[in-house]
DNA sequence: GTATGTGAATTTCTTCACAGCA
DNA sequence: TGCTGTGAAGAAATTCACATAC
């Protein structure tokens, strides 16, 4: 079983997989499952059992033929793998309504991943508190940042915006961007960013709902 | 240029650029611009100019040779398409944080999805108001649904409880559903299911800061 | 000249199917 | 026997390239 696959890239799909098994492998954790053949996480993810070996086939040989795989030790491999063994900084842009959620979204800092400051343009929320964090003014992000050294951003402000904040962003020494702005903004190469359109979700569902 | 592409099912990624093209196309009748190619198209939202043709053709022909497309007309047949000529009323479960945020997003609104009621399992939560909804005993949603005949249902509780919400909405009539749980619930065929994980958003992004 | 719509070519992604190992 | 890892096959999605239309 020597693994030539490992020397290709991963495709994207493959990527987003990943974050599949580690939750489903985290599930499986809870209930004291120790150990999972690779159709019994195609079972619980609808994902295809050969899909799931080739997509871990990137990385390495993480199971025992006629065995499976060790729950707690893959879902630490993948985890290392995706670079979560430490702990992510992550920078909010936008303290509306949708910017506040996020800020409180208790899911972020159980997986790792801890908003340590909120940023506005809007002079009355400027000085305000979200949970822990004061609102600062969005135009101190870079100066902030040389001292945070957050990498990840995350923007929830209107369309009209976005471009503005993300080039703000990117000026503060972040590297990755989850922008839930209904836009497509631009960046230099090097610079990940991540569009989630809550409405656009609705927009597809709309369309199955009729097809 | 007889369209024979057009008996063909439109893939799923195609469905999901509509929506992008209609944003775009939003955006740029906002800045007053009447007509567009699709290489301008292409360049504002980094799609290939073959592939959005492509995506058009699987339902009709909306462009002049020569001269491009008609923003606003092609805006109207795409809005068509999707099924977004008449509001959708949506269904709200979970009246925490991110739902409360969910209920409160003025984009749902402005695109023409209506939060019509609000769930929850709390007895705290039950009884208060969350804008102008009051929220209701998640026990009562088929009840209250035969009234309301909302066909979309939004998922924000924790994952743990997603599983009974979701059959619960199905029960209640829904046929689509945004869940934002970070699990995978099942539904019978019918049932569409989009599964948005915010924090698996920031785990692929993690993966990316690294390679 | 300019830009569409679309077959054909290409690339990417998924699934099959089986050799090899525990 | 049971299940992995993976080459080969197949399916899906993207991009090219050009005939066709304005």
């Amino acid at each position: 079983m020597s693994n030539r696959n490992a020397r290709l890239q991963p495709s994207k799909p493959t990527i987003e997989r990943l974050s599949t098994y580690i939750k489903c492998l985290r599930a499986m954790k809870k209930e004291g499952i120790l150990t999972a053949s690779s159709a019994d996480i195609a079972a619980a993810t609808g994902v295809n059992a050969a899909q799931f070996r080739k997509d871990l086939s990137y990385f390495g040989e993480f199971g025992t033929p006629g065995r499976g795989y060790d729950v707690e030790q893959l879902q630490a491999h993948l985890a290392n793998i995706m670079g979560l063994r430490e702990k992510h900084r992550v920078l909010l842009v936008g303290a509306g309504n949708l910017g506040s959620a996020l800020a409180g979204y208790p899911g972020f800092k159980e997986r790792g991943f801890e908003i340590v400051a909120v940023f506005d343009n809007d002079p009355h929320k400027i000085g305000t508190k979200i949970g822990d964090l004061e609102v600062m003014d969005v135009d101190t992000l870079p100066k902030v940042n040389a001292t945070l050294n957050a990498d990840i951003g995350i923007v929830a402000v209107p369309a009209a915006a976005a471009q503005a904040v993300v080039d703000r962003l990117v000026a503060g020494g972040v590297k990755a961007i989850l922008n839930f702005a209904p836009a497509t903004p631009q960046v230099r190469s090097g610079i990940v960013v991540r569009n989630v359109d809550l409405t656009s979700e609705l927009e597809v569902l709309s369309y199955y709902l009729q097809h």
